[in-house]
DNA sequence: ATATATAATGCACACGTTAACATTTAACAG
DNA sequence: CTGTTAAATGTTAACGTGTGCATTATATAT
């Protein structure tokens, strides 16, 4: 069986309290330094660990932190989630993904984990993030959310993102300079999207609104969603280059100009978003806008942790929002605009 | 604040052990129709939930699934993963992601969930789940193992896999019928390898042990790898068609012959293993052997639920191996032998 | 009418931990 | 020698839940 304080209490001829008390180094008690050997060294070789349920029954916090993850996820997603996990374990706090599209208030055994038992929220979108919050306004709790990806419209939501307007700008500019006039931001809005495709990149990044193509409707996958848009393209004349939502979408959207006879980069030039790994040795190899993955999941994870600890007076110098950086990286998928 | 049982049984006129009853609903006890009728409503209408902490202390049983990850992995693996926790939830269990390369056990403030708080372990591959063993082995704990692919050496863990075996089979017979008669067997022998690239095959799949060609070393990722090899592949002259150990191993190869020039499949047939997304859509689009990944997590998720939830003798009638279909997919990247 | 079963409920404790509130001893100032 | 302080430790209660062991009232069997 596995030992508890008062087995090393017992042990070492203390009560448990002196036992938990130097164990969890607590401040403000002075033990003689015999004692403290003595019960480490027991702990040690008792193989002691605490219980985790009774702690977080005593002590009613966690060190869970909820990953919310939307039902179908890119590639982007998963690496990011992963790095994540990474960091928040790094941190010494414990990630649990949870489903917050099935997780409603029930009064049966709890099916999953509950914003009750976690210390704070990480969600993936937007639409994630108001059903945390909701979920958390039934339980009027009042752990931290930090949102992935830019949430303008979730009060008290801090989020990390990448500088998407500036990023966007970095290759929509390249693209002119390169000598496209007439350029299409192209991505899905659908259910899932990634990043919003609103007008507030229009205006940040210098496209007009018309230069939105967009599919609607369910594909399996960013690639089939643009396959079916290259039709729509083609027939918009003078369309020479594509800036599309991510990498995927340049595949598909590269696979489908290749069925209609379309090469790229000579007739069209596209141009991905993230910089997966398959980008470099796609054929053609991708350009694209590089997402700092990592940089990302350590700006969340910190500022996840920093919001967890942090009392109300620092959390309000917290950062309401963190950019990180984006590159553009060219590699054969664009080029001058030769026709 | 949240509400506990004694609320509910003040509440309602009980006492809170009638209230704990009627709400996991007790077989073998006997409730006045109203008496259940009040305690439900109340339940509700206090919104109450369960304080699982305490629960969790009482029973001393979780429904925490934990999910031993690999350090690196690969798009597959985040597919498989992601499944895999959609499936735990659905079977109202909570998916815990654990890293066990860092899982010290210390009598400090438990940094990471213990096994000693799950009720089983998913564990990614061999190396994990030797790990998660030896761990268990300290705990003196019982809770189930199943492993993700073929563990043929760690005693008394289930495991779910493709079926290798035949999806190896099934490309290379492919490939003789087209032609080919020197084909080899390509992928990354590094620490973090997918499947084991071992004789096992080779044996069972109709390849010769010389037919196997790998890469060793550190590499980022399966397409760095797989572009390292091509001057192997080359100078070793004859060669016709290379079955891969993953789809970003043919990918990368792919992209490694282009720049050398070789054409593929003119020259060069390339078959990929996973059909991972992207699989459709690459230049040429991937002939590959498709895993049924959705297959794979539910039947792992349902094997995992299963022993957790059988008593010893139900244990032994589950399978101890399961394997799942896999699927020759041909596309554009493999064709008839030419020269 | 008495014994027996069963429906319907309550009491009190235990799980392992932490914390508020003591208590004891020694040191040290006045 | 008394009063005060600090060092070093202990007592006890509490967190919310589930369960073993009662208890009461009612129905049914003999």
């Amino acid at each position: 069986m596995h030992c508890n304080i008062k087995d090393i209490a017992k042990e070492a001829g203390v009560s448990h309290t002196t036992v938990s008390r130097i164990l969890r180094n607590k401040e403000g008690f002075s033990y003689a330094s015999e004692t403290c050997e003595k019960v480490f060294n027991l702990a040690k070789s008792m193989g002691y660990t605490p219980n985790l349920a009774a702690q977080l029954m005593r002590l009613k916090e966690s060190n869970f932190v909820g990953i919310a993850i939307q039902p179908a996820s890119s590639y982007f997603s998963y690496i990011l989630i992963k790095k994540l996990t990474d960091e928040i374990s790094a941190l010494s706090y414990t990630p649990v993904l949870i489903d917050l599209s099935k997780n409603d208030i029930s009064y049966n055994a709890a099916a999953n984990v509950r914003p009750d038992l976690l210390c704070g929220i990480i969600s993936q979108y937007e639409g994630l993030t108001r059903k945390a919050l909701s979920l958390l306004r039934n339980y009027d709790s009042e752990i931290p959310i930090v949102s992935l990806g830019d949430d303008e419209y979730s009060p008290g939501v801090r989020y990390v993102s990448s500088d998407h307007a500036e990023g966007i700008r970095k290759a929509i500019n390249y693209l002119r300079e390169g000598g496209h006039e007439n350029i299409c931001y192209t991505g899905h809005d659908g259910e899932h999207i990634k990043r919003s495709v609103s007008s507030q990149y229009s205006e940040k990044s210098g496209l007009s609104h018309s230069e939105f193509l967009v599919t609607y409707g369910k594909y399996p996958d960013s690639f089939a969603a643009a396959e079916s848009l290259v039709e729509k393209i083609l027939s918009a004349k003078g369309i020479t280059a594509a800036l599309c939502e991510d990498d995927e979408f340049a595949m598909g959207l590269i696979s489908g100009f290749a069925k209609k006879g379309v090469r790229v980069p000579e007739e069209f030039s596209v141009i991905g978003y993230d910089d997966l790994p398959f980008a470099a040795y796609a054929n053609p190899p991708l350009s694209t806008v590089r997402q700092n993955i990592p940089e990302i999941a350590l700006q969340t994870a910190k500022l996840m942790i920093s919001c967890i600890q942090a009392n109300e007076n620092q959390r309000d110098l917290l950062p309401q929002q963190i950019f990180v950086d984006t590159e553009l990286v060219i590699r054969t998928s664009s080029g001058r605009k030769h026709i």
